[in-house]
DNA sequence: CCGGTGTGCAAGTAAATACTTGCTTGCAGC
DNA sequence: GCTGCAAGCAAGTATTTACTTGCACACCGG
């Protein structure tokens, strides 16, 4: 029966790109190569199958973990944040639309909202972790830290495109600054000598190229 | 003529509410207490009609500036965040429309976009006034950190009530909180006493209404 | 009183859309 | 070859939606 997962594939396809109302079952049928009767037949209507689709692919993808035990902060945090923004900004339209469509469809959006929930637990833990073990500074605000490295990952994924002059820093490298951001932030030891390292370097970079920004 | 005016306005509100797809002809004469006829006669066509309403209503509703000479940072930076973050709460419904209907309909999500780059370049000309005058690190990450804490903001009034455990924050006092982890970032010289502070003040606050978070 | 203007109301049109029905076709197992 | 099932195809139905038309009514300046 691969001709369900057809129509679940072309399901999430064509509602991340048009929304629900615009994900027509005529589109979903073409995108899938099967006839729209047999999408009826399959699903018994638009509803039941777009909802299935997005709740079974929304989940985390294998969503990576951070380590019990603490060891290089800074290379263990970009890694994972690395993975995170990946996976944001490959999910970036699903996640628009069903952020977008909470309100007349909330049962859609908590697929997504699970993810995320997961996630930052797992980051507040770790950050939680790093004070325990002296590697951030015993007053650090883990609560706010934690909010806001996340939000940088996901409004970079969201919005990027959308306005690029927010975000001058190029994708692959943004999440690598906002974790030395987020350790600085904690006071974090040898944050600050690695973020500044990573500002001169990103200044010299931008005078070999210099029409990057205004 | 206060009649266009009245269309107008239920426009960007039925557009908020449902979507460009959503807001239909008949919801929006509704909503505007006149005759659906009299939506044509007046603006031609419902693409005209939305056009027109959104591009004019998402203008930056008196975005507040910063002071060109930052003397308390906290509290200038504070009392700005929470009036951004305000304004993206007021206006989160029709932002997330205009996020997720980019693809589709790219002019719509210019006007939104316009005001957002102008609150980035003010923000970041401040960080970089507040290096300057030795109010932040020397080697200070400013690109990353306008960055951050516009992204905290956005974040924040976009998906706090689709991801409240993302959030424990609450509405009110949250901006304060991403400012401090701001300055405390760029290592401004009191962030780190006064974010501190809050720390302490919100476990308390935490011990007397103890059933907050997990 | 008259003509013009702006608005409402009733009705209608053409297209899109979710979903159904009836029939045919191809294919697997007996 | 026959049966049964899964899928395609053509056509149709009921509803929604953007948009139009024709007419009536009210109001306003002359």
């Amino acid at each position: 029966m691969l001709l369900r997962d057809k129509l679940l594939d072309a399901a999430v396809k064509v509602y991340g790109a048009h929304g629900y109302r615009g994900a027509t079952t005529r589109r979903i049928a073409d995108t899938a190569g099967v006839n729209e009767v047999t999408l009826f037949r399959t699903f018994g209507s638009k509803a039941a199958l777009i909802d299935e689709a997005v709740r079974g692919r929304a989940g985390n993808g294998g969503a990576p973990t951070l380590p019990a035990d603490p060891g290089d902060p800074v290379a263990e945090l970009t890694a994972w944040a690395t993975t995170i923004h990946g996976h944001l900004r490959r999910q970036r339209s699903l996640i628009r639309k069903c952020m977008s469509e909470m309100e007349e469809r909330p049962k859609m959006s908590g697929a997504v909202c699970e993810g995320a929930t997961f996630v930052h637990r797992e980051l507040r833990d770790y950050g939680e972790r790093l004070k325990a073990r002296g590697l951030a500074a015993p007053d650090a605000d883990i609560v706010a830290a934690t909010a806001v490295l996340l939000s940088a990952l996901m409004h970079d994924a969201m919005g990027r495109e959308l306005m690029p002059s927010m975000f001058p820093l190029p994708a692959a490298s943004a999440p690598a600054r906002y974790v030395l951001l987020y350790l600085r932030a904690l006071g974090a030891p040898d944050a600050a000598a690695r973020a500044a390292r990573a500002t001169r370097a990103a200044r010299a970079a931008r005078g070999t190229r210099p029409s990057s920004a205004s």
